[in-house]
DNA sequence: CACATTTACTCAAACGCTTGCGTTAGCTTG
DNA sequence: CAAGCTAACGCAAGCGTTTGAGTAAATGTG
């Protein structure tokens, strides 16, 4: 900035103001320096800035897992308002238990971010605690519910209802439900609120649930196969199953067509999230929007950190159910 | 750092040589220190000490995607090694077109990192020559070549030729290929050397190759479907088909179910990458370190920004055959 | 035309840290 | 025991910006 200054003959508090668009320059003055600066081209260095200012510029970004579709789509939403803000997005990935711990102990967020959006990270009480160690820096979830902090998501309870009321209106009366469970705890609150609505939903509709056709598996694929095969080792099986996730989905899938069991002649099957695997397995599905998810924290978050108020909001998206091959009416038995 | 200082009583030159490690402080004064900044939990300001040594600590990765897979289990390694190496990894998604030219023209990159890690972006000659505004700052490419600087990837033409060979071996003759285009050219590079590859292996085994059987779709599940489509109108169709990615064989696929040829019956094929997908799909494909790209090309750049040392290097890892259900031997004609 | 205002800049302190150099005190050594 | 060393620490000058206070000139007002 000094040579920028140098070169036109002004200090360097004028080249500031005038990059950064302050009144108090001149417009021929301020072109002058503009044009000086892109032949030098000179960037600002946003260490120095942030330590003039006290901000950084840039906001962190908290995902459990990158290579989970979820967590990418949100996380590309999310980037893709907090650029067009100007501001940088550092990534922070906690992969084990661990790395978790150290991330709300340390809290390494603090000097250098203006703000953290958290995706589908479902915490602890006492880590939503630790997030007050962040001072005034806002924090918004993406997915997840961080106690007084603005979220967006979904209705989780309403969309396993509009499975399962799906499934009901088909005919089906024995309906199951897989769980996904991981050791991190990662996804444990959507889960919940999914099974609350799986259960609301069956009360509501007047049908009994028998708790060993609620079978819980590790996320994932083999996770689904293996609750499947549980689910089908069962005395009296269920006709219909709704999966919380449509990985677990694509899982209970495979264990069907192995056990040559027809869906959906004989075994309907509904997931959730509406990932491109429950298109390319022509899965039914309730869909939620995902990037829309990680746009809108974003930018609640780019508000929270302009305006410096932090508006405690709860933003809910709705669900739709997207019909795809594998549900239909249950078989009438004797025909 | 000043508040640590003072509750010790000594100076924040003391301070700083105790909290990284420097000779020239006591163990005794070091203990008395780290305690205290704990007690006050100080935390450095990342962007002062940046203006006092003119490193940054973090690094930027440049992805053209996000969510799909191929592109976020990378982004999981290099983050992976990063982060333990002490860096923030702060992340580029060059989006369109646009994006992608502002990157290059601009650099937001300058002053900001101490690195920069490419993860399969296909760049122009012009693009690689931009580079070098980046001054001594190391580049170093994962899945994709930088002319002059170091990168990791893997011998594209040759898993292609396995894939073709694999074929080959099952008795087929006639084997079309499946390109996969996308706008931006972020694919263009592997497209090339893959079809490199399938030429090359279809010429060592003395097959023809028939250009019509050689179509291009837009990347994705439909482009794959659009092109199976294509090479299944035609005169003579090939008897196999190799699809330069498991996204757009999956597309293939889809067409060759709702068309009921029978696979691997009447058609074998064959995907690229080994993604999640393919096992789901029983999907014979070849596989690719991913996850391992990402975390030796993060490697690579530590070592270049440790060492200041830009050695130029270009790692070539091994690509593994996955024979899955839609391969098999071609069927005898008359029988 | 004298005076008050505005405008366009300059000045310099501050932001929080690093680091070469200087100082002091305690040790070793012949 | 004096001289020379070394280890442990303080000092202060930067690093590149921002920003409030200050200044000089241009403009407006009565």
């Amino acid at each position: 900035m000094a040579d920028v200054a140098r070169a036109v003959g002004v200090s360097t508090g004028t080249v500031s103001r005038a990059l950064r668009g302050l009144p108090g320059v001149s417009e021929a003055m301020r072109r002058r320096i503009l044009r000086a600066a892109e032949g030098l081209d000179y960037v600002v260095s946003p260490g120095a800035s942030g330590l003039a200012t006290g901000r950084t510029g840039s906001v962190a970004v908290l995902v459990p897992h990158i290579s989970r579709w979820f967590h990418a789509r949100a996380l590309a939403g999310a980037h893709h308002v907090l650029r067009n803000a100007g501001f940088e997005v550092v990534l922070y990935h906690v992969e084990g238990i661990a790395e978790r711990r150290e991330f709300f102990e340390t809290l390494p967020v603090r000097r250098r971010a203006d703000g953290l959006v958290i995706i589908a990270l479902s915490l602890s009480e006492s880590e939503i605690a630790r997030l007050g160690g962040l001072g005034s820096m806002p924090v918004v979830g993406a997915s997840t519910d961080l106690g007084g902090h603005p979220s967006v998501g979904i209705d989780d309870p309403a969309g396993a209802a509009m499975a399962v009321r799906h499934l009901v209106n088909l005919g089906h009366q024995r309906i199951g439900m897989i769980r996904a469970t991981d050791e991190e705890g990662v996804h444990r609150g959507v889960s919940q609120r999914r099974l609350d609505g799986y259960l609301a939903a069956m009360a509501e509709c007047g049908l009994p649930v028998q708790q060993d056709s609620i079978v819980s598996a590790p996320w994932g694929v083999d996770g689904g196969a293996q609750a499947m095969a549980q689910l089908l080792s069962l005395r009296t099986p269920p006709t219909a199953v709704f999966a919380e996730a449509d990985d677990v989905a694509a899982g209970a899938l495979r264990t069907l067509r192995r056990a040559a069991v027809d869906v959906p002649g004989q075994m309907s099957l509904i997931g959730f999230d509406d990932s491109p695997i429950a298109d390319l397995l022509d899965l039914t599905t309730v869909a939620q929007p995902v990037y829309e998810q990680g746009l809108i924290a974003g930018r609640m978050l780019v508000d929270a950190v302009e305006q410096g108020t932090i508006a405690e909001s709860r933003q809910r998206l709705d669900t739709r159910l997207v019909p795809r091959g594998t549900t239909s009416a249950v078989r009438r038995p004797g025909r």
